[in-house]
DNA sequence: ACAGCGTTTTGAACGTGTTCAAGAAGGGTG
DNA sequence: CACCCTTCTTGAACACGTTCAAAACGCTGT
């Protein structure tokens, strides 16, 4: 048997590999936190972690893989935060409110790297993109999120038709909010807490006036706009030019 | 009197300064073109132009500030060719699909620049995203645009709430179907024509019930929603730190 | 112990965007 | 013409992300 190291240990303890690959991420975080993403350097990352810079790119294949770092950590705190709201809280309107508040209390320490993240996000080749092949996992997260505020909205009778295409365009309209927030520059972010508050209130009518017979149609356009042209979007292309290499910077 | 050559030297013959200006910008488009943005060094750039390197960042303050040559040349297309549309036809929905069926035709060829342009778009510190003061000319003449699709649909009685707001706001849909437009990776972009369909089709539906007594809540909703939002997007901060030089880099 | 082999680590070297101190051109003024 | 001042131009130097051939490591079977 071989000595290869790739996916995470299945639950026992971290190989050296692990270790190392950790080491350099966090590290590297620090890092961005202390100076800034542009300000810090692969050579002082890779000296502060005491490994050699070749070594960071056999771990993870360019600088921007670093920041996955901080969508993750931002993607499981959320996770758990939402429970407590979602378990307490009824009303639609509440609840999707609570969801979006949240997200933006646990990401305001990282607004600064947000940025760098959108760029990478508006390239579709890249793995780091909301859309990505890669990025599925964390998406279908999120989206259940959303699958779940609709669902506990106990008051909230939520048309048939909507049902299946709601979270993800709620989902949608989250992507929407956290590019507001990336470009808010009030003090703390306060414009962006009250597009979240509002933003919480018209879905909520929304989807409570949807019931309306005058509205079916264009209830029907919604739906069919988005079953037609979501999924284009989220499959992005498997263009031969680009995939490379494949071990240790598929990380866990 | 000084020798200084700043603005487009009204109407007159272009001045020399201008002339390597536009020399460099035009290289600088035509290699973009031949080889891609990647590929494209500035050495290769400069060479190709007859002047020396710094001689380019004389003129333009860093190789994405080249790429501004497209949205401008797309801007321009896209007004004359939305001239004639917009004279001959009379229904909203067939005039807002126009427009952007116009668009899309005329960026089709510019489809590779688009993600490396929304990469600079994505940062609101850039000059060149479309929310910044520097793009605040090209925004505003194609928030007319919309204007006009609007005013010039004589069927279609706009209420009155909405008058003000829903040029821009079809503008920034507009930026949506841009979005997708730049993930799309089907044959021709046809998933992007039938979405500018789509959406016109959705948008003029909409304008025709927001009437509806029903639907005034959510209409003032979407009003305030956007009136009070909005501004914050297009006025990027002031910051100190950036901000740097000022003469010939700022083109015409 | 040793050889074999996959995995991990190294650091020099490369390419590219960007900066900068120095100088050339151009032209108005004595 | 000689001077000065602004505008324009130059190319070497720098910094940083990234690559790669070579070496070190660690495990397994003999």
């Amino acid at each position: 048997m071989s000595a290869k190291n790739d996916g995470p240990d299945d639950g026992a303890l971290p190989t050296k590999s692990e270790q190392t690959r950790a080491l350099i991420l966090e590290t590297a975080m620090r890092l961005f936190q202390e100076r800034g993403y542009d300000k810090t350097t692969m050579r002082a990352i890779a000296k502060e972690a005491g490994v050699s810079v070749g070594n960071a790119y056999y771990y993870f294949a360019g600088k921007e893989h670093l920041i996955q770092g901080f969508y993750d950590r931002i993607a499981a705190e959320h996770q758990v935060a939402v429970r407590e709201i979602l378990d307490r809280e009824r009303d639609l309107e509440a609840r999707l409110a609570g969801v979006l508040r949240a997200w933006l209390d646990i990401a305001a320490p990282y607004h600064e790297f947000a940025v760098q993240f959108f760029k990478n996000a508006a390239d579709p080749d890249s793995p780091l993109s909301p859309f990505s092949p890669e990025s599925e996992h964390a998406r279908e997260e999120a989206i259940s999120v959303h699958r779940e505020v609709l669902a506990g909205a106990t008051k909230t009778k939520v048309p048939e038709e909507l049902r299946d295409i709601l979270p993800e365009l709620m989902w949608l309209s989250q992507m929407g909010l956290v590019l507001y927030w990336i470009f808010d520059r009030t003090e703390g972010r306060e414009r962006s807490y009250r597009l979240a508050e509002r933003g919480a209130r018209l879905t909520a009518r929304g989807v409570a006036l949807a019931r309306f017979r005058v509205l079916r149609p264009l209830v029907r356009e919604v739906h069919e706009l988005f079953t037609e042209f979501l999924p284009g979007m989220t499959n992005a292309i498997p263009d031969p030019a680009s995939r490379r290499r494949t071990d240790p910077r598929t990380g866990p």
